[in-house]
DNA sequence: AATCAACACAACCGCAAATTC
DNA sequence: GGAATTTGCGGTTGTGTTGAT
């Protein structure tokens, strides 16, 4: 789309609504890159803006930011999307993890646009595909890092104001469990692990510690070398490199299922 | 050229979780 | 521990653009 042209008037409290004007874009990139993201409260006040701190964070997420991708999803996205959406749902957020420089709200339009309202056969090869096609989508209660008794949390917004040296996880207790719940969150994982085309999602990697990668391969009789990493642009991700789902990387949130798992 | 439908995407809203006081 | 505040997310809406008729 292009520029705003619809002309927000201002509320009675004063704040803007509406398009936002190339003015405002400039005074809101001017106050992150000066201050950084974070305190969003603080943000119009410092931007010189008459703009709810939420329009801000999200003018920002959503279209100011650099770490933006434009332009139209290649079929690797849209065949990734499909993939991530069949495993997780509408948690667009965690998706547009997966792919670096989409935005929730990117997906979440697109998804909506193409791929929810086409027929089965229409929506791409990727959901015929033997790894993923069992799976039911599944919705697990995200689980925090506080939850799991971490000491961090894992938002580019926290890194700016949690020192590194604070985020190491805590070590993560570990106890048999064979709930429903917890198969369903099983069949999840192992269908995410014997899914080894997922590598366009890969950034980086990290290590679990040995008597946690022991424990998953007590669990799901893979050969399992971890790494655990709190902070990799801005988004923790785990992954394992000798199991035959190399490349493979999760958010936290997910290892909070591995937690769930083994705890 | 006019009209209409579909597309594209920015923006808002409400809610819940997390954090702060 | 509880209330208030802040942050983040998903759902939805509004509006400009594009293409077909």
């Amino acid at each position: 789309m292009g520029p705003p042209i619809s002309v927000s008037k201002p509320q009675a409290s004063g704040l803007r609504r509406g398009s936002w004007t190339p003015e405002e874009d400039a005074l809101l990139r001017m106050c992150m890159e000066k201050y950084g993201e974070g305190r969003w409260c603080n943000v119009p006040q410092m931007a010189g803006l008459s703009r709810c701190p939420k329009s801000c964070r999200l003018r920002w997420l959503n279209y100011l930011s650099p770490r933006i991708k434009r332009g139209r999803f290649g079929d690797d996205e849209m065949d990734l999307i499909i993939r991530l959406h069949k495993l997780l749902g509408n948690r667009w957020s965690l998706i547009a993890g997966r792919l670096p420089g989409r935005t929730a709200n990117d997906i979440k339009n697109y998804w909506n646009i193409h791929l929810s309202r086409k027929p089965p056969d229409a929506k791409g090869k990727a959901q015929t595909n033997s790894s993923t096609a069992l799976v039911k989508v599944l919705k697990p209660k995200p689980h925090t890092i506080s939850s799991l008794n971490w000491s961090c949390r894992t938002s580019l917004t926290k890194d700016l104001y949690v020192p590194k040296s604070q985020e190491k996880p805590a070590a993560v207790s570990i106890r048999p469990s064979s709930s429903p719940a917890d198969q369903n969150h099983i069949t999840c994982i192992e269908s995410i692990f014997n899914s080894k085309d997922l590598s366009p999602i890969v950034s980086d990697h990290i290590e679990l510690e040995n008597a946690q990668a022991d424990q998953l391969q007590s669990k799901f009789g893979v050969q399992a070398s971890f790494e655990i990493l709190a902070d990799i642009d801005g988004r923790s991700v785990i992954g394992g490199p000798s199991a035959g789902w190399e490349d493979l990387h999760f958010d936290l949130n997910l290892w909070g299922d591995f937690g769930s798992i083994l705890m």
